[in-house]
DNA sequence: AAGCTAAACTAACAAGCGTTAGTTTAATAT
DNA sequence: ATATTAAACTAACGCTTGTTAGTTTAGCTT
């Protein structure tokens, strides 16, 4: 339990590969490839194709839980915490930009953790949307289209893997700012 | 040429399984079994699977193109055309949930078309950006973020094929109406 | 120098893949 | 009745898949 650098390094080369083709289109020997050895010498450090999807899915899932107990517990006014789930997602996203493709493209193809990922993401949005639900109570949001409201800041802040990496020189405090805006504010002058 | 109705049963149950597991975990006996006959009896309508794929993929990239031509070319007020931005997406997306999932999970697999795929991808976001442009120069949208807030609509609007399935007794103009809304002027009271 | 260990290797497996060739079936048109 | 045709079938192909077993290599520890 030393060494898991190597380990590590077999899970973030997949990650790459996956967010690529998807998992089942990355084979084995693909990522051995990649890795410059031989297919075979993979299962010195990983016990299965299934297991290396696992832990780059099921370890994000848990941050993103972790994160929403933290915001969901302060009390802070909810355009806040709103702020703060933007930022949780930039930051997750920023750190681990292959992970949150395969999070977000390849979590079906889980065998034995479906049922829990499914929780997890239940959880979560349930969090979200209650979040929104007591902004609206408190007078802070526009008390319509809750729905479209959750739908469309998830589906803005998802897809966050797929952006970040095209801007070089991308300021996270400054995007998450600026994000968070957009978000809340519209683009209505 | 007459009869293209088993063909095109064929790809909208092939469409289907795509969007469950995706392109590359879709096997041609797979599709076969769903449609309730041997993988061999495909061939007697598609040519291949990647035909399939590409039939799914080109055609709906098509019709986004064409629809973004109407747009463009009208005198209408830059925030009316964002409107109809909207109203394409979701007319699109309504009319073809299971195809509009591999346009946007599983264009990495097209092979002769991949490249138009892309061109056509890209012109479109062009031309969303520069309507987007000019809304700031007309003094209808905020001067700040144009990266944010095209990655923003475009995040929202590509994810509608996931979102409206779950939603039932949906009224699209209604939709329509409220998206554009939270798109356009945010969430804030 | 000898032993241990991490991490690579070769070789092979059973199963599944997309696809082709040739044949049968059942309905329609002549 | 006969010919045609659309659409299914069986059987097989060459290749790729994830994975296992057993072996070799090279660097550390004693």
């Amino acid at each position: 339990m030393k060494q898991e650098t190597r380990k590590e390094e077999i899970i973030s080369t997949a990650a790459k590969l996956f967010k690529e083709k998807g998992y089942s289109a990355v084979t084995m020997r693909d990522l051995a490839s990649a890795m410059g050895i031989k297919a075979a010498s993979l299962y010195n450090h990983i016990s299965s194709k299934q297991d290396i999807l696992k832990v780059i899915i099921i370890s994000l899932a848990e941050s993103f839980t972790e994160g929403m107990a933290v915001i969901q517990s302060s009390n802070d006014l909810c355009l806040d915490k709103l702020r703060q789930i933007v930022k949780l997602h930039i930051t997750i996203s920023s750190q681990n930009v292959y992970g949150m493709a395969s999070l977000n493209n390849d979590w079906m193809h889980l065998e034995e953790q479906l049922e829990y990922y499914l929780k997890l993401r239940h959880d979560y949005e349930n969090d979200f949307r209650n979040i929104l639900k007591q902004g609206i109570d408190s007078n802070e949001v526009i008390d319509k289209n809750l729905d479209v409201m959750l739908f469309s800041m998830l589906s803005t802040l998802r897809s966050l893997y797929l952006w970040i990496p095209k801007k070089e020189d991308l300021n996270l405090e400054e995007l998450a700012a600026n994000l968070s805006n957009v978000l809340i504010n519209g683009i209505n002058k």
